[in-house]
RNA sequence: GGCGGCGUAGCCAAGUGGUAAGGCACUGGUCUGCAAAACCAUGAUUCAGCGGUUCAAAUCCGCUCGCCGCCUCCA
C-alpha cells in the first residue's frame, strides 16, 4: 500500500505516485520575511519537516523547495516605516527566522531561493505568459487574464461569475477583468526596483512561485504545499501561470495544512492575537509545542491555549520518564539462565509499534494516531518494568532496551524524544526550579534532614519537612535508591 | 451572497459502513509508615438534533441548529 495523502485539488485522498521512482519533489510556499514568525509559521515549518522526514524514513529521496518572499508591499512599507532598505528588513527576518528554525529543530529544505534572486526567470516567465496570450501589459503593470485559462479556479473550487458576484475587490481600470492578478508592477519613486521589457518594477507576489518551482522542480512535480489560507488566491494564481504556460499539471497533490487558532479564531496581525514563536519557546521546551503540534492531524484546526500546551508538556514528559526509566534498567545486573517472563500478548504489542506506526502514518500523516501507538507502547513498557524482578532476564532486557530504541526512532519522525531523557529531565527541573523560591542545595539539605528525622522514626519531623517543600513547590518521592524530587505538577 | 471545513466522555483528540484509539483531569485499588511515580480498574449503550438508506451508520443521504475558515495581505 502505497502512502496515502489528501488532494486540495481532487478533494480526496490518493496514493502518491512519485514521478519518478523512489523520489519527490515537495514545493512549500515560505515567510514573507517582515516580522518575527508566529506559531502558525511553526506549524507550516513543522509540518512539512515531519511529512519530509516521514517521507524519507520511507526510503524516498525528497528534494525540498521552500522559497522566501524576500520583495512584497508589507516588507516595502515596514522598511519604510523603520527607516531601512528593504533588503535589509528582508535579511534580518530571514536572519530571525533561522534562530526559530534552529531551536524548533527543524532541518533545512534542500534549496530555499529567494524572489530577488530570481528576477529574470520571472521576467521570462511573464514574457512567455504574454507571448501565449494570458497577460498583458496595462500602463507600467502586467496582469494575467483568467479569462484565458479556463480552468481558473479548479484548485480552490470556485468560479469566476461566483467570485465576482461577493467580490470585495477594489476596481482597478487598468485591468480588463476584476480577478486578472499582477505579474508584473511598475515601481513608484523610491521603492526597491528591476529593469523589465515593461520598464522599472517588481514582481507580483505569485508569480515567484512559478517561476522557482520550475526552475528547481521543472513543469511538473509531486507535491505543492503550504497553508490553508494560501489555496486561494495564491495557489490558484501559480496554477493559472504554471500550466498556462507549460500547458502540464503543475503538481500532482496538493497538501494543505490548516490554521493555529486562538480562542478558535485565526491567530492573525490583524486580531492582534498571534504569539511568536519565540515568545512560546520562552515558557516551553521546544518539543512541546512540537507535540502539541503533531496531536491533531495536520488538516484541522489547532487552538493554541495554556491548557493545551500543560497537556502537551505532560504527555511528553510521561514519553521521557519511560525512555529515562529504560536506560537506568539497561545498567541492571542479568540473571544468568533466566527465561523471559515478558506475555506474549505484550510482547506482540511492541514487536508491532513499527508496523501500526507506518499504517497510521502512511494514512494522510496521521501523527495523532502515530503519537497513541507510541503512548501504547510506553504503558506495555512501563507495565513490564513494574513486574521485572531486579535481576532480569537478558531476553527481556533485550525486548525493552530495543523497543525504546525504536520508540526513539519513530518519534524521530516527529523531532520528538531527540535529547537524552535524563538530559531532558535534568534540564527541564532546573528550568523550572529557577521559577521557584527555593534551589538544588538547600532541598538536598531537607531531604538529608528528613532521612535522619525518618531514620530515628520521627514521622512528624519528617511528614513536616515534606510538606514544607510542597508548599515550596517540591514534591519528594521515596525510592528504593532514597529519595528523589520533582516540581511539583511536572 | 459563493465555496469549504468542523460539531465524538469534564477537557484535548483519533476513528469515515461492522459495533467508540490515545492523552490530560477525576475516582477506586496495588505499592508506600504516609505520599509521589508507575501499574490495575472505572467512564460515551453513544458520536450536535431530526428524518432516511442498509442486515449493520459516529461513519452514506436529506433537513435543522451551532462554530470556524477562504472569497483582500496572510502559514
Amino acid at each position: 500500500m502505497p502512502i496515502q495523502t489528501y488532494n486540495t485539488l481532487s478533494r480526496k485522498k490518493e496514493p502518491l505516485v512519485p514521478l519518478t521512482k523512489n523520489h519527490i519533489n515537495l514545493y512549500v510556499c515560505g515567510i514573507t520575511s517582515y516580522d518575527y514568525c508566529h506559531i502558525g509559521h511553526a506549524r507550516s515549518a513543522l509540518a512539512f519537516d515531519m511529512i519530509v522526514r516521514y517521507l524519507r524514513y520511507r526510503g524516498y529521496t525528497v528534494t525540498y523547495v521552500r522559497n522566501f518572499t524576500d520583495i512584497d508591499d508589507k516588507i516595502i512599507n515596514r522598511a519604510a516605516e523603520q527607516g531601512v532598505s528593504a533588503s535589509a528588513l528582508a535579511q534580518r527576518f530571514i536572519d530571525e527566522f533561522y534562530v526559530d528554525m534552529d531551536h524548533l529543530g527543524v532541518d533545512r529544505p534542500t534549496l530555499e531561493p529567494r524572489a530577488t534572486e530570481h528576477i529574470q526567470e520571472m521576467i521570462d516567465l511573464i514574457d512567455e505568459l504574454i507571448a501565449k496570450g494570458l497577460a498583458y501589459q496595462s500602463g507600467t503593470d502586467v496582469y494575467y487574464a483568467v479569462t484565458g485559462f479556463p480552468e481558473y479556479g479548479k484548485l480552490s473550487g470556485r468560479n469566476l461569475s461566483d467570485m465576482q458576484a461577493g467580490a470585495r475587490i477594489a476596481i482597478n481600470e487598468n485591468k480588463t477583468n476584476p480577478m486578472d492578478f499582477v505579474l508584473w508592477k511598475g515601481s513608484k519613486p523610491g521603492e526597491p526596483t528591476w529593469d523589465s521589457p515593461w520598464g522599472p518594477g517588481r514582481p507580483g507576489w505569485h508569480i515567484e512561485c512559478s517561476a522557482m518551482s520550475r526552475k528547481y522542480l521543472g513543469d511538473s512535480f509531486d507535491i505543492h504545499g503550504g497553508g490553508q489560507d494560501l489555496v486561494f488566491p495564491h495557489h490558484e494564481n501559480e496554477v493559472a501561470q504554471s500550466e498556462g504556460c507549460c500547458g502540464k499539471p503543475l503538481a500532482n497533490t496538493w497538501i494543505h495544512h490548516g490554521f493555529v487558532t486562538i480562542r478558535d479564531e485565526k491567530m492573525s496581525k490583524s486580531l492582534g492575537n498571534f504569539l511568536t514563536i519565540r515568545d512560546v519557546l520562552a515558557q516551553y521546551h521546544p518539543e512541546v509545542l512540537r507535540f502539541f503540534i503533531f496531536s491533531t492531524h495536520y488538516r484541522n484546526p489547532l487552538d493554541f491555549s495554556e491548557a493545551a500546551m500543560m497537556d502537551a508538556t505532560a504527555g511528553l514528559d510521561r514519553l521521557y520518564q519511560c525512555m529515562a526509566a529504560i536506560d537506568d534498567l539497561s545498567a541492571a545486573e542479568i540473571a544468568e539462565n533466566s527465561t523471559a517472563t515478558v506475555s506474549a500478548k505484550d510482547s506482540h504489542k511492541l514487536t508491532t509499534i513499527e508496523e501500526r506506526f507506518q499504517k497510521v502514518m502512511d494514512d494522510d500523516f496521521n501523527t495523532a494516531q502515530a503519537l497513541a501507538i507510541l503512548f501504547d507502547a510506553v504503558k506495555t513498557i512501563n507495565k513490564i518494568c513494574q513486574q521485572l524482578p531486579v535481576r532480569p532476564a537478558q531476553a527481556d532486557l533485550n525486548l525493552i532496551t530495543s523497543s525504546g530504541a525504536l520508540i526513539k526512532k519513530l518519534a524521530g519522525v516527529m523531532g520528538l524524544l531527540k535529547e537524552d531523557a535524563r538530559t531532558y529531565l535534568l534540564h527541564k527541573k532546573s528550568t523550572l526550579l529557577e521559577d521557584l523560591d527555593i534551589n538544588e542545595a538547600e532541598i538536598l539539605q531537607l531531604i538529608q534532614d528528613r532521612k535522619d528525622a525518618r531514620a530515628a522514626k520521627d514521622w512528624t519531623r519528617g511528614d513536616s519537612i515534606r510538606d514544607q517543600l510542597l508548599a515550596r513547590g517540591i514534591e519528594l518521592k521515596d525510592g528504593a535508591e532514597g529519595t528523589s524530587w520533582q516540581i511539583k505538577g511536572h
